[in-house]
DNA sequence: ACTTGACTTGGAGTACGCTCGAAGTTTTAT
DNA sequence: ATAAAACTTCGAGCGTACTCCAAGTCAAGT
């Protein structure tokens, strides 16, 4: 599969799948042998879960400490563990927050009406 | 109260505390004596709901709409409504991303453990 | 054969929301 | 009286996450 096509399929453009890849947040691509970059279909796995992490607003820093800790392989599973659980922490305290400016929100909005 | 204090009240710096007025956030401050800002007590309790629509990712865009609107005075209640209801649509939907997310990370770390 | 379109790299530009620095004046505390 | 702290304006700089352009190569369709 060659970058449009990724492109296509993962919901990314083709600027920022290789600015992905610059910064270390996909691994390098593999080349044809005309140079263009060939993926693997497994690359969407991955790019759906960095999706996720952005989804719930982890800063590309904390998901590049985590794509480097699963390339360096099985030996840092608790390491990966320990940075989604706190990931997984911040996403219940803003959900909190969001959820108290609703509140407000409606509050609000029913001063108006 | 001038805006060193004013800062320490909101958690604001008084950086931010010009800039939000150099972009209309906040309504010109009116002068003491020797052209310093002079704030009355009110200014926080604006600040404060700024500080709400903040905190659910409102971009100062939309801030700068509602702070005209209320600067318009009465007759934009409509209009104001309708934004804080819009707002609140989408913090509605973020609630529910963010909860997604919360799923996927709990079903990803208990697969680490 | 030729046009169209997709790909390449490197680097510049963009949008948002601050954040800070410079240079100068005024106020406050000792 | 004097030194330190707080205020002023204007404009530049920063961090994040893209987004795009230039200039060139390569591939596929008619």
């Amino acid at each position: 599969m060659k970058i449009g096509e990724l492109a296509k399929r993962s919901g990314l453009t083709a600027h920022t799948l290789r600015y992905y890849e610059r910064i270390g947040l996909l691994p390098p691509a593999a080349r044809d042998v005309s140079g263009n970059r060939d993926y693997d279909e497994s690359i969407l796995r991955w790019i759906e879960f960095l999706g996720r992490l952005k989804a719930t607003d982890m800063p590309i820093r904390n998901m590049l400490r985590y794509a480097e800790l699963r390339a360096r392989g099985e030996s840092t599973g608790t390491e990966r563990r320990e940075l989604l659980a706190a990931h997984r922490d911040g996403v219940r305290m803003r959900i909190a927050e969001l959820q108290i400016g609703l509140q407000i929100l409606d509050a609000k909005i029913a001063a108006y009406g």
